[in-house]
DNA sequence: CGCTTTAGTGAACACCGTTAACCAACATGA
DNA sequence: TCATGTTGGTTAACGGTGTTCACTAAAGCG
């Protein structure tokens, strides 16, 4: 073992201390605690205290760590988007990489096998804030969110170069609803590549459907109405697709989701 | 348990006996303040003490008339739905009844704007049930969101007879799929008419995306990004009316949903 | 009038978030 | 090495929550 210097000589400042290093571990077991509670209870059964029982620790030690509940609530969300985005990504990179199209239909549908299987997750980072304090401070959640969207633009803006995808001309479209596309654009990252509006409004409608569908799905909006919601994913999926002038692929092999055999 | 009903005159069944009068105006009052608190405070900020406390009374008298909390919030579920499906009722009959197409405009404005103006309320309709007890019984609140949903039902089907709109034919459809959509045309009522599966499918395809779209402005989902939600939810009602082979209708004078001019 | 049902109370239990006062171990500078 | 300030935790306490139980007072009814 070398051992390196106990205390954190500034010229080392990328090395944490050892005193950081344990702090971090413990962040992390507070955060992977919760986390199991929540998928276990649900959001509301996210407890600072029980989290701390479970750690033979008292609640009030947790204040250390995290400034509150709602805090720790924001900063298991930004975990759980980082861990869609990376398992949206690692669908993407799974396909060749100049097959746009596949890598699209890979990524979608790793959105949706996510979500189905984190619903839990899923709720609390797609759905109303309604545990939180309303005027709580998200923007680590907000961060790791727009990291989940970027890779979803990327591809985009591939498909946009490399095929001719269909959108509305700029004088189609109603200019109140144009501004807030710029904006979206910007914000986003998509203006520095001169994306036209109409390419992002049909990519906003895309987003809109997606999340539509898998929001039904994973909120059992249509639970008592049917079994299986995949076929229905496919179906929006193969739609925007031929909207979007994409050939339509079907799911492969080993990648479908078998979705509840419920009753 | 035949027993005598509660007022004397068996033949004045249908006229409820003081006691039941009463009863049900407190179980209204219970109701309407937690229905206050939710505007308020947010479904999280809804609880039976601060009720009680409100009515002058304590919380385990409320159970008396609720069963926990759980039974509460479904109950006023329940008025919710109905208190929407009233709102879009009355948007479709403000139109000429002959007017199919314009009725259909109205609705589906008339369920955005109740929704941008009781996000709290439609956050617990049509969010993810996040504070509920996952087995709670919810049937109260399906059955009046199925009275919400027969609006919409009975307008797609006068559209679909009055017009030629467009719809895949039952062999395009995958078979799968076909069996979801058949099961949810059997439960909705749209079976004893004869409804296609085609036609089914382009009803869910639409409802997807209408519910997508508003769940995103109410969810605040686009908040960072875009002010206004009120142009993109005309962009995809344009786009769905001429999916459906139905005229767009612009917003007409008065109907403007002015929205927030927040910053 | 007497009996039964109902409405509501108070106390209690087990949770929850958060703050304040306090203490022990640690890291560091002189 | 020693003193000192920081860090990581404790206990106690306040006020909030859902829910159950035992109990009382009132209302309705034969």
């Amino acid at each position: 073992m070398t051992k390196p210097p106990v205390t954190s000589d500034p010229k080392t400042a990328g090395a944490p201390s050892r005193r950081e290093r344990v702090r971090e571990a413990t962040l992390g077991e507070i955060k992977g605690i919760a986390r199991r509670h929540l998928v276990e209870h649900g959001v509301a059964g996210v407890s600072l205290r029980a989290v701390a029982r479970e750690m033979g620790m008292t609640a009030p030690g947790l204040y250390r760590y995290v400034s509150g509940i709602d805090a720790l609530l924001v900063a298991i969300t930004a975990d759980m988007f980082d861990e869609l985005a990376e398992a949206v990504a690692s669908a993407d990179a799974s396909a060749p990489p100049q097959d746009t199209e596949l890598r699209l239909h890979r990524a979608l549908r790793a959105l949706r096998a996510w979500a189905i299987a984190h619903p839990a997750e899923f709720s609390v980072m797609f759905g109303p804030r309604s545990r939180l304090d309303p005027d709580a401070d998200i923007t680590p959640a907000l961060e790791a969110g727009s990291r989940f969207g970027s890779t979803f633009f990327a591809l985009f803006e591939r498909l946009l170069q490399e095929k001719d995808i269909p959108f509305p001309a700029e004088e189609e479209i109603d200019p109140d609803l144009r501004v807030e596309l710029n904006s979206f654009a910007d914000t986003v990252g998509l203006a520095v590549h001169d994306v036209p509006v109409g390419a992002a409004l049909v990519l906003t409608t895309c987003w809109v459907r997606v999340y539509g569908v898998v929001c039904m799905e994973v909120f059992q909006h249509l639970d008592f109405v049917m079994r299986d919601m995949e076929p229905l994913f496919e179906s929006e999926l193969q739609n925007m697709m031929t909207g979007l002038g994409v050939r339509y692929r079907p799911v492969e092999e080993g990648e479908g989701t078998s979705t509840r055999t419920a009753g």
